[in-house]
DNA sequence: TTTTGAGTTGTTCGA
DNA sequence: GTCGAACAACTCAAA
């Protein structure tokens, strides 16, 4: 009679059970699974995106019966000291690609295959994996229409068909999914935050069916309405695998609501596969020019058009009421984001990674490779970059996609006595808003100062100059 | 091999 | 009011 084999599953960001390709292998032959979770200190802080994952956690737990393990401390050490206590023969996980999660696996798979068991990964948070699809002489894709036309006839595997049901779980002494939240929300402090939706698998399926009935057929119309609900609300639970992109695949049809959020999907995978060919491109300008010579502005007026900017203060409606949004709810729409991100770059003349490092402290979504990429784009420095003349006018996009200016008084309480599409142009009637701040900008003025600037860049990245200061 | 046309997300200006 | 041009430089894929 042999040995019921016992197998580790280390949930990292795939906090789900249906479609999991890793736990279906775990669980193969009955083998008894011990579901774990590694709470490393450096990634879990007060931020809303630790929130979420508490909350996260929590489900998943729930789900298993109260038998997730949770343990605290680097993951080199942690996982090999739990698969050695639970006599497990292997470890398994879905591949994570970016740069971080690279380093901390490869060590952990040393570590375990020192003591004589395995780390096996199988799947990943992305129909197709970073670093597969690629141009015929097989470097990868800097143009996101061609990747997409390759992504699409590559092709992905249909969704994998476990659930999760029929899993032997086995229960480890040690801490809850509760001690997360716990330590979160005593590190977050009182603070409340609106609009945090429900976590979780069941939360996710939910909320994709819902969107897959309800905002799908018009979702390439309402996609840019931030006053609308029109986009599918899935980031954060992509970002936390709750669900996983091949789900959502499955059931688009050729639709063009059902096309335009494909084309969406593909650009979450894009974008990972840039992080996977260029690394550094989490923190440095994929054109490097942008950080060697572009004249940025510095010293303490800067500083406060910055702090103004964070805060929701800059005097122009629609990127102030993104900002606070994301103050309030740890989420923005996507046009608004890159609105406000424009303003940053363009008008305050800021890095991006400025504005990057803000949206990864406070966005519940908050993925490396996106996020880095978004703020490349923007600032004209990523792949297939925004044109450098393309300078978003902060009002008339507020204008054109917030038309009854609904969106802003949503979260600028000082703009509610101005209605309809007069809210974004408060300057206009400044007895009807006396509490909203003045303008910090002339955005005509600093349009043209962008300009300016992209010239003294290229003339002194040309001449191998040296960044200069404004 | 070379050429050609197209490429997520815009704005302004002048006719 | 509407419309086209201009605003660079480079990547990619098809011809």
């Amino acid at each position: 009679m042999t040995r019921t084999p016992r197998r580790v599953m280390w949930f990292r960001r795939d906090l789900r059970l249906t479609d999991l390709p890793a736990l279906a292998e775990a669980a193969d032959d009955g083998a008894e699974v011990v579901p774990l979770f590694v709470a490393d200190p450096r990634l879990i802080d007060p931020s809303v995106r630790s929130r979420y994952l508490a909350r996260s956690l929590s489900a998943l737990d729930q789900q298993l019966g109260g038998a997730l393990l949770v343990r605290w401390g680097d993951p080199r050490q942690v996982v090999p000291a739990v698969a050695a206590e639970a006599g497990a023969t292997s470890v398994h996980i879905s591949a994570d690609f970016a740069p971080y999660g690279r380093q901390r696996d490869e060590a952990v798979a040393r570590a375990l295959t020192a003591d004589g068991r395995t780390l096996v990964p199988l799947g990943s948070p992305y129909a197709i994996a970073p670093g597969r699809v690629t141009k015929s002489d097989g470097t990868p894709y800097r143009v996101y229409t061609p990747f997409y036309r390759a992504w699409s006839a590559h092709g992905w595997r249909d969704p994998a068909g476990n659930s999760g049901d029929g899993v032997r779980w086995r229960a480890l002494p040690g801490d809850k999914a509760a001690s997360v939240a716990a330590r979160v929300e005593a590190a977050a402090g009182p603070e409340p935050l609106d609009g945090l939706p429900a976590a979780g698998e069941l939360a996710a399926l939910a909320r994709w069916r819902d969107f897959r009935t309800r905002g799908l057929a018009d979702y390439n119309e309402n996609r840019n309405r931030p006053d609308l609900s029109g986009t599918s609300g899935l980031s954060a639970h992509l970002r936390f695998g709750e669900i996983h992109p091949r789900t959502l695949l499955a059931e688009l049809d050729d639709s063009n609501g059902a096309e335009a959020y494909r084309r969406e999907i593909a650009f979450r995978e894009f974008y990972a596969d840039v992080l996977w060919h260029h690394p550094h491109s989490a923190r440095a300008s994929l054109d490097s020019r942008y950080d060697t010579a572009m004249p940025h502005d510095t010293g303490p007026h800067a500083d406060a058009a910055f702090e103004a900017w964070c805060a929701g203060r800059t005097g122009y409606p629609f990127v102030d009421a993104g900002m606070r949004q994301l103050l309030a709810e740890g989420w923005i729409h996507n046009r608004v984001r890159m609105v406000v991100a424009s303003f940053l770059v363009k008008d305050l003349h800021l890095p991006w990674w400025l504005g990057a490092r803000w949206f990864m402290a406070r966005l519940r979504d908050g993925d490396l490779a996106s996020n880095a990429a978004g703020w490349q784009w923007t600032a004209g420095c990523g792949t297939d970059a925004s044109p450098y003349h393309r300078i978003f006018n902060p009002t008339s996009q507020g204008q054109k996609f917030d038309p009854d200016g609904d969106y802003l008084r949503r979260y600028l309480p000082e703009l509610r006595d101005l209605p309809g599409r007069a809210a974004h142009e408060p300057w206009l009637h400044p007895l009807l808003a006396p509490d909203y701040p003045e303008r910090i900008v002339d955005h005509a003025v600093e349009r043209l100062g962008a300009l300016d600037r992209l010239r003294i860049m290229k003339v002194a990245a040309a001449s191998g100059g040296r960044p200069v200061r404004s």
